[in-house]
This record gives C-alpha cells, sequence and structure tokens, in this order.
DNA sequence: ACGATTTCGGAAAACGTTCTCCCATGCAAC
DNA sequence: GTTGCATGGGAGAACGTTTTCCGAAATCGT
C-alpha cells in the first residue's frame, strides 16, 4: 500500500472518528490481546511500581491489561485467576500469595494461557525475580565487614521465594565467617510484624544489629528500637531490603536507611518483555547495596 | 422450556466442555460486564485506596475492572479513555488529570457508557467527591481557634476541583475573621511542589502556619521548614489534608500532622455504587477533621 | 381421536471485524 | 496499442454467539 493512500485512510478514521470494536477484532483473529496480571496489594508501593514497568511494555504493544489486586488472600487470588481464564488473556503475571495453587496453574497452562511468575518463584512456571540470594548475601558481608557480630535478621515468610532467598543468601555469608543468628524470626513483610519481631528480639535476646527482609519491616524494627531507647545506628544496627521510594517520607529519617535498591519498575518491564516477546526460561535481575547510615563501622574492638 | 429439557442442555454443555467466547457474546451485544477506572497515578497511595473501594464493589457484582493510570498525562488519559470506549466498558469511573477532555467525554456518552467523575469534578457529569469546602472551612476555623493570624496556603492546582475547593473553602472561613492570606502559592500536589512553595514564603514572606492543600505537600512544607531552622510547631503550625495512611513512616514524625481525613475508601465504593445502580445526580462524603501536632495553641497574647 | 396449546428444533440474520480473492484502474515501458 | 506491474476497490466468507421466527412435534383437555 502506498505511503499516501495509508495517510488518507488514518485521516478519514480521525475524521468519522472511528474506533474498532474489540469485541470483534478478537473474534475474527485469534487472542484478545490483554493480559492479566495478579498482585497481592495493590496498595503496596512495590507493587505498584511493578505494575507501573509491566503497564508500560504491555501499553507500547498495543496490549490491555488487566490488574487484579488478590488482597493476600489465597481463594481470591485463584477467582482472579478463574476470571482471567474467562476472559480469555493471552498471558499472565503472577505474583502469588504463597503457595502457587498447582490446579489451577495446570489448568491455565493447558488452557494455552503463558504464565510467568513475577518477583516470587513458582515451581514449574518461568520466573522474572531479583537475585535475592546475591544481594542479600553482599548486604551480610557489608554488615559484617563493619564488625557485628551479633546478628539477629527478621525473615520473610517461608513460603515466599524472595523470603526464603533473602534469609539463605544472608545466612550463607555469615556462615562462610562463621556467625551464626543471634536471632531469627519470622515476619510477615508488614510494618506490625516487623515491629512484633523486633520487640521480641530486643526483649529475648541481645543483637548489635537487626536486619530484616524488606524496608517495611526494617521501619517496624526502627519503631521498636526507638520504643525501646536503642538509638540508631549508636546503640543498634539496622538494615533493610527493596528500597522501594519513600520519597517524601525517608526525608525525615536520619539516617537514610541502610537497605538494598531492588529495581522494582525494571523487573515489570523485563517479566512482561518475557511474557510477549520471549520464550525464554526466565530472567534475573540484579539489586546494588546501599550504605546508609542505619549502620555504622564499629569501633575498633570489635564489640 | 420445560426443566428437563434444561437439564439435559446443561448436562451435555458439561458433558462437551462448552465454554462460551466471550468476545462473541459481547459482539451480539449482552453487555461487557466490564467497567473502566482512569486515575492519575496508582503509585499514589490516595488513588490506589480509591481503587481499592471501587473495586471491592465491582467484585461483589461480578463486574471485571479495567484500572488505567494516566500518569497524570492528559494525552495518555485521553488514550485510556478511547481504549475503554473500544473495549466497550459498560461505565467508567474517572478522576481527571485536570481539566475534562470535552469532546472525548461527549463522546463516551453518546457511545451510550456512563462516566462518573470521582473526587474531583467535572461540568456535564456525576460527581462522586468529598465536601472539600466545608471541611476545608473547619480546617481554617480551628487553626483561627489556635491563635493563629497570619496564614499562608499552598494550594493545589487551579485546574483540579479539589484543589479549588479547599482554597474556596479555606478563603471563605478566613475572610469571615477577616483575615487575608499572609501569603498564597500555587503547588501540583506533589511532594517537591509543597517544597519549594513553602521555601518561597518563608524566605520571602511571614507566616505563624502554612496550610497545604493535601498531605504530600505539607510533609514538603515540612521539610522546608526544618531546613530553615523552623521548629514545628513551636516556630512554625503546619497542616495538610488528605490524611492518606502513611502508617509506617507517620510513626516517625513528631508530631503527627494535623490535617483532615478523607474517607477515600468509601469514596470508591460510593463512586461504583452509584455508577453501577444508581441513577443519582451524585454523591459527597463528609471528611473529618484531625487535631494532630503540628499546629499549637498560641500563647495569650495572641502572637 | 380431535383441536388447542405448549415445547422444541432448525434456519437465518445480525454483531463488526479481518482475510482472501478477483477485477478495475492507473501508470510506465515496450 | 499492447503488455506488465503496482495499487485499490469491492465482494464475500468467516469468527461464535444471540435473537427471532416458523413449523413440526409433543402434550393436554375434551
Amino acid at each position: 500500500m502506498r505511503p499516501e493512500t495509508k495517510q488518507r485512510v488514518l485521516e478519514a478514521m480521525r475524521e468519522l472518528d472511528y474506533t474498532p470494536v474489540k469485541a470483534a477484532q478478537t473474534l475474527r483473529r485469534v487472542g484478545t490481546r490483554t493480559l492479566g496480571v495478579v498482585i497481592p496489594d495493590i496498595t503496596n508501593l512495590y507493587f505498584a511500581l511493578l505494575v507501573r514497568g509491566i503497564e508500560s511494555v504491555a501499553f507500547e504493544q498495543g496490549f490491555t491489561t488487566l490488574i487484579c489486586d488478590s488482597n493476600h488472600q489465597k481463594e481470591r487470588e485463584g477467582r482472579y485467576l478463574d476470571m482471567l481464564l474467562s476472559e480469555d488473556v493471552e498471558g499472565v503475571l503472577l505474583v502469588p500469595v504463597s503457595l502457587p495453587d498447582a490446579d489451577r496453574v495446570q489448568r491455565l497452562a493447558e488452557q494455552g494461557v503463558n504464565i510467568v511468575a513475577t518477583d516470587r518463584r513458582v515451581p514449574g512456571l518461568p520466573a522474572v525475580e531479583v537475585d535475592n540470594h546475591r544481594a542479600s548475601r553482599e548486604l551480610a558481608e557489608y554488615i559484617l565487614s563493619l564488625g557485628y557480630r551479633q546478628v539477629a535478621y527478621v525473615a520473610g515468610p517461608e513460603e515466599v521465594s524472595t523470603g526464603r532467598d533473602r534469609l539463605a543468601g544472608f545466612r550463607e555469608a555469615l556462615r562462610s565467617k562463621g556467625v551464626d543468628f543471634a536471632a531469627l524470626r519470622y515476619g510477615d513483610f508488614t510494618f506490625e510484624s516487623g515491629y512484633r519481631c523486633a520487640m521480641g528480639i530486643l526483649d529475648d535476646q541481645s543483637a548489635e544489629v537487626i536486619v530484616a527482609a524488606n524496608d517495611m519491616m526494617a521501619f517496624g524494627v526502627l519503631r521498636a528500637a526507638e520504643e525501646r531507647g536503642r538509638s540508631v545506628p549508636r546503640d543498634l544496627g539496622v538494615a533493610g531490603f527493596d528500597h522501594v521510594p519513600h520519597v517524601p517520607y525517608a526525608t525525615f529519617m536520619h539516617p537514610e536507611l541502610t537497605t538494598v535498591e531492588v529495581p522494582i519498575h525494571r523487573l515489570g518491564r523485563e517479566a512482561a518483555t518475557l511474557l510477549l516477546d520471549g520464550e525464554g526460561k526466565g530472567a534475573r535481575v540484579q539489586a546494588t547495596l546501599i550504605r546508609g547510615g542505619t549502620c555504622r563501622e564499629l569501633g575498633g574492638s570489635g564489640r
């Protein structure tokens, strides 16, 4: 077709403001040009940024995105997956609440819907995730290098791969230096659980530093420290993991949290790209250590 | 149709496992049971909570929700509205970036798509909103009652009804006491704009209190105050509007921000209900004053 | 067993695209 | 004037439903 005619057609389309009816297109073609995203919590900035990343790729490629907020409820997640199936989506990006619903995943796969596990791994599915293990190891090495030896850890839930990996990486680095956890407690990535675990640690055990598996819990730790009169970083070191930009709020925090920067937006883009274009087995993006001010170099004595 | 035959049909459906193709149904006009939501920024907790409210109602009624994040860009908002039109949504909840695109809105209306302006008014559309005018007046009265007289205000954008109403309500209360703004600047609801406006006010004018049209800007004001060495609330009063739950972060703020609590989740539910069930002309929900600690009772001298 | 009434099955149109095919038109080269 | 080729128009089929309509069949009352 000549470029000139194409111009005329496009012009005419605008003139009549013609909008294709998607249902008809779908019917005729095969494929809805829609993809589904299932996340645990849209009010969590971490996932909101992930969605943004996914969306930007989908939008570029003319895909409509169906965002489903499972609200941390497994049952709701299941209902949404069914809904996506009946919506005839071409692919699904899934951030599972906890363990994957094997049946449901199976059923989707049978219907020819591609699923990519995003941020959190799901057995049997291609995954796009952060290299949590490695980044957590680096964080641990950094903390050890500062001289900390009594290290307490507030882990994420065991069912979630991010939680497991961060714990495993951290533990590995400690072990290789012959250090063991001064305390280890499991939270669920919420502020409250971080607070609760930290209170327990501060009251029952001794620790020079408390590391949390995400920033949200680290804030809970800070809160607990404040409540117990432990000045950070003088009396207690604190570190997190995530670094979702708390922009406005963070400016009120002195010092800035020591944590690991996770390129969450990029993770979303990567995942969407894999789902739409790729047929690869998944991807892993790297995170980078942020040497904030909530951990300090311990004095020469090592204590 | 006889119940017996109906049974046979259903059985046959199961036997062949027949699943209706949704696109074909839609094409033949049964309605898509889908509604669209267009918001300016999904990473903003305020809107995320709004979406949650909308979603909860939609989900209850078996509707699929299409969430569109216009990213504060008017052009993107337009593209999304077109997309929703071609998706054949049954209704749209719109939080416009600024001025409504009259043409586009017109076109949607012509196509029989109901639109409800949510949170922000749009001329010619039914709106579900907060009674910003009244709540802002109450906030002003409270601040005056504390003894403040040199009042500076960081307003929201003039094109947005929430910004206009909050300013108008506040000004009205001031005038009725014969007080005028010691300073008035316009921001755009972002942290940065709040910071910038406050720096200007602190450097060029004198003010006993700076009130911002939302919490985000109020945080910017606090930041500026800190930078200029003004202790809050001793040397300077600060107030906001919104009170999106900053839960974890807020615990690091001493004192808690004086602001107005906006029931944003309820606003979302109300809006979705109006769109789906109602044919009313809109609704208005009430907000409540929060007497935080960033404004104090001024000493007897009045200064 | 007859007409009246309900119930059922089949046929056909319609929804708005996309895709394929064929023929008309225009233009250049011979 | 004929051939060759790119281009565009037009016609028709197809996608899988729902809806309408008509006649055949089954059911019922008498």
